[in-house]
DNA sequence: CAGGTGACCCATG
DNA sequence: ACATGGGCCACCT
């Protein structure tokens, strides 16, 4: 299953599985489907997420918390005001207690 | 066909 | 602690 088409569902998948009021990095669902793509491609496979519903892609940030993909939602804000409404505090464009409210696909404790 | 780009991450100076 | 460079590979021009 190391098709293309295939890996980018995966992503979705993975992302559709992120409990509210938690976040994840690319790189956390990278190695979890064991993409030896790195990171890249699951930020490049959220760039299509746009073509599927149910993609919260807003829980996805980079290892840094940072929302590096505000830019590409409808509004740069629209990524904070979704992670805000689900309790996620975020201080400049930076997710507070990231560590904390961090979600790991091969950590399922929760 | 070749080069450039990218919602990233790691190692090194 | 900060700055820089390299690596990774799919997609676009």
């Amino acid at each position: 299953m190391q098709n293309r088409d295939n890996y980018f569902d995966l992503v979705y998948q993975v992302v559709k599985l992120i409990p509210k009021g938690r976040v994840t990095s690319y790189g956390a669902i990278a190695n979890y489907l064991g993409l030896k793509s790195g990171a890249r491609m699951v930020g490049y496979a959220m760039n299509a997420s746009h073509s599927q519903p149910d993609i919260p892609a807003h829980r996805v940030v980079n290892r840094n918390g940072v929302l590096t993909g505000k830019h590409h939602f409808p509004h740069p804000e629209f990524m904070q005001q979704q992670l805000e409404s689900e309790g996620i505090k975020v201080r400049n464009d930076k997710i507070l207690e990231f560590e904390k409210i961090f979600w790991d696909p091969n950590n399922l404790e929760i």
